[in-house]
DNA sequence: AATGAATGAGATTTCATTCAT
DNA sequence: CATGAATGAAATCTCATTCAT
């Protein structure tokens, strides 16, 4: 969490950090890189971190929080569970589709040895609805009866290698084939 | 590549990789770490690599090639494609489970920043057979009309997604939770 | 010395500077803390002063005259060189019982690696006095013949080791204790 | 404590140190010019020592025991309290001289931002034979009774500021000179 | 004058790699 | 071949100082 102000800067940062996550890994990220990209001296960065750890946990908490609002969404509510369920699908397909460095870059974060567990559990709660509904769905006999940590893991894995593959160019994804893709996902989880 | 010979310690060395990546990401992997898990000197891996990322990508080809023989296996060979495609499944997802770490290592590699684009190839030259596999299920009608690296996808992100929790200890599998799995998986592909 | 005015800003960074450098010594004072601990902006002690060096300095020089101050006080001055000497000796010891810090700054100050030399001459020159009253106690014989600044060296040397002891607690100084500690240093110069 | 081996490097690293916190202080210290002055890398002193405040109590701790063995020392055990004290002093007072960068290393090490509580009383634990010694000139009233650590207070602090002048080049030491030193001392604590 | 965010030179520390033994 | 101490380039981080407000 920033210690101070300039919302601007706190963007150009995570901006930047997200960016250069992508490109080289965590193992690439450099702090000099990250100030040289956002427009700031390396110094700034500390004013606003206290390490690099601090800036990477928090560029995650924050775009968690960014991902749980592509799912999780007012107007994706509609009539049928399935519908709502479709609007939710696309959404975070959607969201992974334009923001694949996002996506990357919480993936990785787990496993990148800057984990803080505690941000790890805050980031989790923006998830809590999502849970209830999917939860509201099997007890409707819309979905498979199952743990529901199983489900969204099947489902977020699955659209992750999509995504990656689209962004690697070892597949062109039309309109047509997102369709598919969310066939493969609503057959698998559908009763 | 190993520069010379001693398999003992090219496994210990590959091991201790493995295991070390898993726990700290590529960004803490640390030849001196290595070196101690091991139980060789850190001069010693310069015997046998001439560099980090040398070794690493030597872990990862060896890795593909082992998770390819995990899934292609004559004996998975059976009457129908369900039952064919039933036996990789599991084979794979048994793996998965036993080695979490190399599920992870592979994973991770391709966004470590070490990648050698020669080697991701080569690696991926051991599941040809897995392609002809899926696209003649598909000839047959078994299974959904679309690119064979989408399906390849949504499977393998699936069960990774579902074993890293397991590992994580937020589900605990058991054996009737696993063929719910394949359910999933199976129903999503199938026509 | 200060740029400008406001004396309670003044008082308040050398306050705040004496006991930061008592409790990190100089190579852990910083100017932030400096700040924080006075209640002024950092850009404030750059109103006030042009550089860390010159804010030590100013320091150093102030508190060097406080200290002449202790000692040298027309109250002090007695029938006898004896009388005299001790009432000297009892100012100088309760100046340093009471402001441990401030001894403790001035004796690290030399050796700090922020002396400037002119300071250093301004700072003695107010000693003069004290001089003028030992050479005049040596000529009449109540005590020993030796050049004044060793015999200066050995009762401030004294004096301030002794009262170190007591700020660290591995001592505590009762009346008693302070009469005796001034029986050694007049026992030590005498003839 | 240095880490691995070659003690010719351990030592060229501790001379380089005190010579260079005599130099400028410890503010002043740099592990570049440690490293440039003993003839090393600097990721060599972090071979033999994981950090600048390791390095620096090690110096402390290894000084600190030569100047016990300056101190204390069969050789200086004399008929009388009075000829053994006399040896000791001689001992210290000519070490001081010979040395003065180690005595102002551990001088100034105490206030300098560095200290391990541990290293303190490690080395304190040296002097335990002059405690002894001393504390069995009180039994036999040869000296002044008060607390020991005052005496030694009173008596290093002597030395030290008298060394320094010394140093400084405000006065210079003669042969007869030390002997009014001693005699200073002697007096000072004498019965 | 006063502020405190921003700066960047410079310090500490890390770690892949080399090399003498 | 094997070793592990030594290296030094490069990374992280600090902090005195500046400067826009």
């Amino acid at each position: 969490m920033p210690k101070l102000k300039d919302q601007n800067k706190v963007n150009a940062i995570h901006r930047a950090a997200i960016e250069l996550v992508t490109k080289t890994g965590f193992s690439g990220l450099k702090m000099a890189e990250v100030a040289k990209k956002s427009g700031v001296a390396t110094g700034t960065l500390y004013v606003y971190y206290k390490s690099k750890e601090a800036l990477i946990n928090d560029v995650y908490l924050v775009t968690k929080e960014e991902i749980a609002g592509a799912i999780i969404n007012p107007e994706y509510l509609k009539e049928t569970f399935y519908e709502t369920f479709k609007a939710m699908w696309y959404g975070y397909f959607g969201y992974c589709l334009q923001y694949p460095e996002k996506m990357l870059f919480v993936e990785q974060f787990i496993y990148s040895g800057y984990i803080s567990e505690i941000n790890i559990a805050k980031a989790d709660s923006n998830f809590e609805p999502l849970d209830q509904f999917l939860i509201q769905g099997q007890k409707n006999g819309d979905i498979k009866e199952m743990d529901v940590e199983i489900i969204k893991a099947h489902l977020h894995g699955s659209v992750h290698e999509i995504v990656k593959m689209n962004v690697r160019g070892d597949i062109r994804l039309e309109e047509d084939g997102m369709h598919t893709c969310f066939n493969m996902a609503w057959d698998g989880i559908k009763t």
